[in-house]
DNA sequence: GTCGGTGCAAACACTTTGCATACCT
DNA sequence: AGGTATGCAAAGTGTTTGCACCGAC
């Protein structure tokens, strides 16, 4: 067998597992780093980027491919996410995971399904209020013009 | 009003929405160029990112955060995906969207909602395979290291 | 002639890796 | 000592941008 390397919990892991579950907001790695250096003013980017790879690895948090760049949370129990289409913000979806779903793709994939995502897409309440900014300046602007 | 660029349907765009229309796999822009190059073979791989992102925008093609990289396809219907945790293939899954979900959410969100994607992960039938020749091979290995 | 599109190369953003040092048991 | 983690810097990947040229209206 094997023997896989052994787990250290350094004081960097714990400082990251905490930052995210404080942290609401599924953070990226590079604010996960800037929340971690108030904590550990020394610790580096790469440390933290490695740490997440391990603990995700080890399942103490999780990962979310975002348009941009990877999110984090210290959540692992499964739910769902509503990401704003404007601001990329990443939230918990008000809605309990649905366990159905995954036996209807079994019953006619040969795919070996072992869990499923679901995200909403659409605006969070403050890009709602900016786009709403933004139209009525587009306005105003039209207005001059057509002076 | 801003006058918004006009759009033009250019060789290059129409083989790349092609390749997309015949590829059932939905390819990452690497492969959308390789593809693409058999046709046009001076396209650059610039043209491609410029195109899909365009695409994209226009609404003709549709696209998807990978863990690695983006995903691409050329149907624009709403439907969902399974992704094979080991190779990363990305398919269409054999579930008919489900429409209640995003009333579901709007009751007990303040995101304005205006779409939800799903996708099952697992292991597609090959990596299955692959998989358990990788555990066989390990066993014997255990067996010859206690000898 | 104008405006949008292309190819090329350089720049970019995010993430990973190599290496010497430091830590823990 | 032996194995694991860290910080730093460099390298890697995937994607975007600047720019000169081209081509359709």
């Amino acid at each position: 067998m094997e023997a896989q390397p052994r787990f250290r919990m350094t004081p960097q892991r714990q400082v990251i597992i905490e930052c995210l579950k404080i942290h609401r907001g599924h953070p990226t790695a590079d604010e996960v780093f800037r929340l971690v250096r108030r904590d550990l003013p020394r610790i580096s980017l790469a440390t933290v980027y490695r740490n997440l790879e391990i603990l995700t690895e080890a399942g103490l948090i999780r990962r979310y491919a975002g348009y941009g760049q990877r999110r984090y949370e210290g959540n692992p129990e499964p739910h769902y996410h509503v990401r704003c289409l404007d601001c990329g913000r990443l939230e918990d979806a008000p809605l309990k995971p649905v366990a159905s779903l995954e036996n209807d793709v079994r019953k006619h994939s040969r795919y070996l399904i072992t869990g499923h995502h679901l995200e909403f897409e659409g605006l969070c309440p403050a890009c709602q209020v900016a786009r709403h900014a933004a139209f009525k300046q587009e306005n105003n602007k039209e207005v001059r013009e057509n002076v």
